[in-house]
DNA sequence: TTGACATCATTGCAAATGCAATGAAATACT
DNA sequence: AGTATTTCATTGCATTTGCAATGATGTCAA
């Protein structure tokens, strides 16, 4: 076992590593609810964000959602129109401002995102359970942390 | 402004819905890491991931990096791959066992490795800073939730 | 040993993604 | 008013991605 390595490697602990800890965990849980939405209703996650977001948010334009979620605006853009072609929301033209696109939802999405939220919000409520004190810690921390980084 | 909506929807939050804002930081972040490795070293993240892996879990197999990053085997096959191209790191099949590909810096990818992890950390102490006393709270409800995850 | 099954890395391919270009509409400037 | 500049949403296109083969090797049991 005789390395031949000149200098020896600095320290550095992956495991610890924010971005990366951060990023392993939001994947993992993007993925479940992926699938759950998937599964139960046909609507990827990016769809899911653009229908939340129009139901609680008035009547957004993309670029609003893009800014609000930190979605691309293309995604977004590709997002509505499937939700469009699927029935659970309409777009129309601005008519004080006719470049926007104005997003609303339909009698249907209404109704999907009624049956919706209450799963995510389980999800959520497992999320609390399983940290405990921790929850709301972390919320703090996740609060500082995006409020700080753009300035 | 008379809506014409039979049933109101349920409250819900978006911005304090923790899956959502877990993956809108974690993708901030890994944008910014992204780029600096990009434009300082011609890097991924998902390179950066793989070289780290191989420099600091002795000679790893893709197997062994897709468990311990999660990261996708394709993703990770291919980042070897460009690695391997790019000169930084070698591969070899496993003598004992060779179905498995065992991963290796060279002396070249030692080198980049030594240059880039001090970027790491100085991203990371930013981060620290930021967050004062939530740091620690931080990485503790991280860790808990990834352990509580699996089960 | 032989054959069924499991594990590993890679690759093919369709779908998703991000960026830049486009075109339409509004705003600013002269 | 007329022109340049800016802001939107969408779309084209090249790259990336993830999943499902594929093929090569290992393991297990009869």
């Amino acid at each position: 076992m005789t390395e031949m390595n000149g200098k020896p490697l600095p320290e550095f602990d992956l495991d610890g590593y924010l971005p990366y800890r951060l990023a392993v965990l939001a994947t993992d849980l993007s993925k479940d609810l992926a699938d759950q939405y998937r599964a139960r209703f046909d609507i990827s996650v990016a769809e899911w964000r653009v229908l939340v977001n129009v139901g609680y948010a008035g009547t957004p334009s993309v670029r609003d959602i893009e800014r609000r979620v930190s979605l691309e605006k293309s995604k977004v853009s590709r997002a509505a129109a499937r939700l469009e072609a699927a029935g659970y929301l309409a777009k129309c033209t601005d008519q004080a401002d006719r470049r926007l696109v104005k997003l609303s939802l339909t009698p249907k999405g209404r109704a999907l995102l009624t049956e919706i939220v209450p799963l995510a919000e389980a999800y959520q409520q497992q999320i609390r359970d399983m940290l405990g004190p921790h929850y709301q810690a972390l919320q703090d921390a996740l609060t500082t942390l995006m409020e700080k980084k753009n300035l």
